[in-house]
DNA sequence: ATTTATTAATGCGTATTTTGCATTAATGGA
DNA sequence: TCCATTAATGCAAAATACGCATTAATAAAT
């Protein structure tokens, strides 16, 4: 059954004359004719009940008259909203990406995008570093925002940001600036650090700034998330080494000292991810 | 659009296999090949994703599948509903009937009906007499069962059954039998009588049972009501002439004499009403 | 009663679309 | 590197849809 005869038959529901209707929609009056007598046929039962002369509804005529049109204009809406899916203007993606970021350049992506594609559904999720490629591979999620390079196959990255180390210290302490800082005073401290992650190229970082103190740090205590570090730091339990990206969160009483050491963020997606969300989201954040 | 396409689409859909498919809704190949390109073209997108090797559903085809997978039984169910309207085992009828009859044939009637065609919605009405012609003229019934013989353009009738006038007397009357009556004990008679209607059939059989007794009746009171009458010959206002259908009403404490004058019940329908529901109906009630 | 105007149905030739067959081209696995 | 698999495509045949002209029925006008 073709949609375009129901279109003829509403038409013709409507104005109950062929020769007006055929007119109307741009056929012939024996074009419709048959059109109409084939969808009877084909249905098995009468649409109109008509002479020579006139031209009637019959009771199962009328009621597929109403039905049809509710029934063709949830067609169109379903085939418009298929259309946004296929220009990813439309559906879902589900992003993971680290706390440390949640304030600094997740809010201007997620603005770009929401203002890009206003009906776009985004999913924030948050997943341990060791699962990000994980979850990636296996459609848990569809973008990893992460601090790590990685060589997997299959699964594409760019980096989108980097920022700075930064000692994070509470106000009071005596560490104020940069210059403030030496071996001797460093191996002091007790030290908040994020949990160590074997082939992890952002702990490695935080290795090769130790290094380069030449001394190996007093680590009290491993966290993997930043705001509880923060946390801590603020009640005065260490010192931490951070993204400064942090300073983008409200910490009034910590002081922010950032180091000559750089931190990337890079995004991950499959290479074989043929979503338009994705291709619309990756234009976007690589655009300008 | 046709139809036929969504249903090729929602097959390959599921099997993700051309091959298969094709075998499966005995096309060829090739032909299930074209059907689903241009079902993309006409939509202007892609369903599958697809290489010499593998097929599978873009995130829109995903979306059409389940969408047109619930519009589609929506449309067959549709469609089957309209073919029971169109056979007349589904729609709505009205029907307006005296009340004398709806303890006597009515149900029988009825339940012939419900019985052959459980889905049918029938809506009885009650019509004073002199409106009953104009409502079916008008479309506000269908069907119009009644007591007077009508020679109206446009108006098919056929007689269902006749019972006989019987005179109504409460138990303690000295009215027994019918060799009790007598134009003298007539005479001194109180009557209730239905509403003298000009032309009406049914009062001229009254008229003419007066006259076979030849004289005019005391009438003190009309109504077009049977129940009405009952109640007030059952307070001992005065003897009453009805048809004897309402013997079936519970009256315990009246006696029906029955009279040598019978009244015939006829259906009344537009001849031009084409619904196949009143057809079926009819059919029933004239059938056995 | 007769004529006229209107209008849905139909016969027929043409144009368009769809189909099947055979072949091609791409791809994953041995 | 070769082979088996499988979706796409060229082409001719078949099926379907279309428009034109005509027909048949009917309501309105005379």
């Amino acid at each position: 059954m073709d949609l375009q005869r129901i279109k003829y038959f509403l038409a013709l529901a409507e104005q109950l004359h062929y020769w007006k209707t055929a007119e109307k929609v741009n056929i012939t009056q024996s074009a419709l004719t048959r059109q109409i007598q084939s969808l009877e046929n084909e249905l098995g039962l009468q649409l109109f009940e008509r002479n020579k002369r006139n031209v009637k509804l019959t009771p199962a005529g009328k009621f597929l008259k109403e039905k049809w049109e509710v029934e063709l204009s949830e067609l169109e809406y379903i085939h418009q909203f298929a259309k946004q899916i296929h220009l990813g203007e439309r559906g879902t993606i589900t992003i993971a990406h680290p706390d440390s970021i949640s304030a600094s350049i997740m809010p201007d992506i997620l603005a770009k995008i929401t203002q890009a594609f206003p009906q776009l559904q985004i999913k924030l999720v948050q997943v341990l570093y060791e699962n990000q490629l994980d979850f990636l591979k296996n459609y848990k999620i569809d973008l990893a925002i992460t601090r790590d390079i990685t060589s997997e196959q299959g699964i594409k990255s760019k980096k989108i940001y980097s920022d700075h180390l930064a000692l994070v210290v509470p106000l009071a302490h005596s560490f104020k600036r940069f210059e403030d800082l030496s071996t001797e005073s460093l191996k002091a401290q007790k030290f908040i650090l994020p949990t160590k992650d074997e082939g992890s190229s952002y702990s490695e970082i935080i290795q090769a700034l130790f290094k380069s103190y030449d001394f190996v740090p007093d680590v009290f205590l491993h966290s993997e998330f930043g705001s509880t570090i923060i946390a801590l730091v603020r009640k005065g339990l260490g010192i931490a080494i951070l993204p400064d990206s942090y300073m983008h969160h409200q910490s009034p009483d910590l002081r922010f000292i950032p180091l000559p050491f750089k931190t990337d963020i890079l995004i991950n997606w499959r290479a074989d991810d043929h979503n338009p969300v994705l291709a619309n989201i990756l234009k976007l954040v690589f655009g300008d």
